[in-house]
DNA sequence: GGCCAGGTGTAAA
DNA sequence: TTTACACATGGC
């Protein structure tokens, strides 16, 4: 059993999760900083009222005074702190869109980290939803899920966590998507749910080849 | 009514 | 380097 395996497991319980929700690059950016800490349905809310206003738009973001911005995105939580966060992303972006290549315009990793409010789950869900590089997303379910599964340590740190699946898989955006996209989908039922305990089971081999208990 | 969401920044030990 | 805490709303 490895992490390949158990890819195909959620794959084959939940089917493709058509990651990320949302229609343009800015609108995804703008969800994934939303979404810290706070349920998607939350997000939805907040984004359709985004819209009303027509504020799917990086300029419009910085023209938009605080206290409105965060009435508008009320809905999604901390919303004083991320009307403040989109801000700062916006004005990122819209500087690195003035770069002459398509390239260029490809923000680095470390860029993202550098910007108020971006922490490394929303620069890589940034990197691979929004601009299709190969950086393997890693939230709590993550960390909870193979944790519990005994193939990370319940103490992992992001990058750790991040490293492990992305030499144990073929680096493979289409499969990175789909893998978190899987991974939360699970995640929702580990609450209540008798998460599969099929690939519990299964991994024991795979515990002792790869990691750290 | 209580718990907790697809985290991050800051300050203090 | 690690730990504690603020940040906020709505679903269940």
């Amino acid at each position: 059993m490895d992490l390949m395996q158990i890819y195909r497991q959620l794959y084959e319980r939940y089917g493709p999760q058509y990651w990320w929700p949302g229609d343009s690059r800015e609108e995804i950016i703008i969800g994934a900083i939303l979404t810290q800490s706070t349920s998607w349905k939350n997000v939805e809310k907040a984004i359709v009222n985004l819209k009303k206003n027509n504020l799917i738009n990086f300029n419009k973001i910085l023209k938009t005074k605080d206290e409105k911005l965060a009435q508008i995105i009320k809905p999604a939580g901390y919303n004083n702190q991320k009307a403040k966060k989109l801000k700062a992303a916006a004005k990122f972006f819209l500087e690195l869109n003035k770069k002459p290549t398509t390239k260029d315009q490809i923000p680095t990793r470390e860029r993202l980290l550098n910007i108020w409010g971006i922490g490394p789950e929303t620069a890589d869900s940034i990197l691979l939803y929004a601009y299709d590089q190969p950086e393997f997303v890693v939230d709590t379910y993550t960390k909870r899920i193979f944790a519990q599964l005994k193939l990370i340590k319940p103490d992992a740190k992001y990058s750790e966590i991040k490293i492990f699946f992305e030499s144990n898989l073929p680096k493979d955006v289409k499969l990175f998507n789909e893998y978190h996209a899987l991974i939360v989908r699970a995640g929702k039922e580990l609450k209540t749910n008798k998460i599969f305990m099929a690939i519990f089971k299964s991994c024991k081999k795979f515990q002792r080849t790869c990691i750290a208990p």
